[in-house]
DNA sequence: AACTCGGGGGA
DNA sequence: TCCCCAGAGTT
């Protein structure tokens, strides 16, 4: 039997019963590939429900606005996945007719759909055999097969496509590859593999060559930048604290938080309130002015650590706009900011 | 080809 | 700590 086959029975035989699977409705497909990507599956699964509570078809999620979609998304990073959702899903609704692509070809076209979600889609709605490779991809073919080129170099990426494809059942792209992936995850795991129960071991090239740990090969990069955000958490006598939008490029693109001031290195309150993004906020000054947290909170994240302290501004009026307390959980907000309010109480 | 974009879980 | 997760877009 050739491994396609000995692959899908392995995976009828082990696979888990994820929410998104019991369907081959595009919409659903789709919407689960773009939040399980870079993301694992216990962590989107409750992202996966509550959108489509919110939103049971791309009519009804191309209707919403970017803050309801970025609110939903809230926590789960990456969310620029977020607002090519809402763009997709208003391309879809209203210049195609509320009718995904059906091919790889166009469907790779859409924002926030690259190689890998294309095929997943595809083989997994319209059985269009394109391999979907994905992290837990690499990393099998990389063992089985003893292949050390880089997964993350270009020519990584195009040998491990090749050869899925190569692999990949024309009678059954779906089940190949979801199974492949879910071979990945559960039995040809990144670390402690369960080479005892594997099917494949007698010839996995790294298991017969101990090299289950080397494999597979990744570049790494990464130079991590370290910034020191100061936010300026107002608290008018009226209920009132101003919360801004991110603008332009950079992290958090579209979400909230309160007026931040970046300092060049850790901020004592003589050297913020010099900062000309402080005195702008200050000119009518506030009654109270303190730091909350002594110790600077240190978010980190892919490439930047970022020491954040905040600095409670109390003042009879607001210096700009304000919005009420009771208002504020309805902003979509990072990670930081979720964390600070839940612990302050406005 | 290199860089950027989050947050969390496991060892 | 470090690595990785059902990757994609930009420079």
């Amino acid at each position: 039997m050739n491994f396609a086959k000995r692959l899908i029975v392995w995976y009828l035989e082990n696979k888990r019963d994820l929410p998104w699977r019991a369907t081959k409705d595009p919409y659903k497909v789709w919407l689960s590939e773009i939040i399980l990507q870079q993301t694992r599956v216990e962590q989107g699964k409750p992202y996966y429900f509550k959108f489509l509570q919110a939103f049971p078809n791309v009519f009804s999620l191309a209707n919403a606005s970017e803050e309801e979609v970025l609110k939903l998304w809230q926590g789960l990073g990456y969310y620029s996945r977020a607002r090519n959702l809402l763009y997709t899903a208003q391309h879809v609704a209203f210049n195609l007719g509320g009718e995904f692509p059906n091919n790889h070809k166009n469907l790779v076209k859409l924002k926030g759909v690259g190689d890998y979600t294309a095929s997943a889609i595809a083989s997994i709605c319209f059985d269009e055999a394109q391999a979907a490779v994905d992290g837990n991809v690499y990393r099998v073919l990389a063992r089985l097969f003893g292949i050390e080129t880089p997964t993350n170099s270009s020519a990584g990426i195009k040998q491990f496509r090749n050869l899925a494809q190569e692999l990949i059942s024309k009678d059954d792209p779906a089940n190949f590859n979801q199974a492949l992936i879910e071979f990945g995850s559960e039995q040809c795991k990144p670390r402690n593999p369960l080479c005892n129960t594997c099917p494949f071991s007698s010839e996995c090239v790294a298991y017969n060559q101990n090299k289950i740990a080397q494999l597979p090969v990744k570049l790494k990069k990464l130079k991590v930048r370290k910034r020191h955000f100061n936010y300026l958490v107002f608290v008018s006598e009226n209920g009132e604290t101003i919360m801004e939008q991110r603008r332009g490029k950079g992290i958090w693109e579209g979400l909230y938080e309160f007026p931040l001031v970046e300092t060049p290195a850790e901020a004592s309150v003589e050297n913020l309130v010099m900062e000309a993004g402080v005195q702008d906020y200050f000119s009518n000054s506030p009654k109270e002015f303190y730091l909350y947290n002594e110790i600077p909170i240190v978010h980190k994240l892919t490439h930047q650590h970022l020491y954040t302290k905040f600095w409670i501004c109390s003042c009879e009026t607001l210096p700009a706009q304000g919005v009420r307390f009771e208002e504020v959980n309805k902003y979509p907000v990072p990670v930081l900011i979720e964390n600070f309010i839940d612990t302050f109480d406005l």
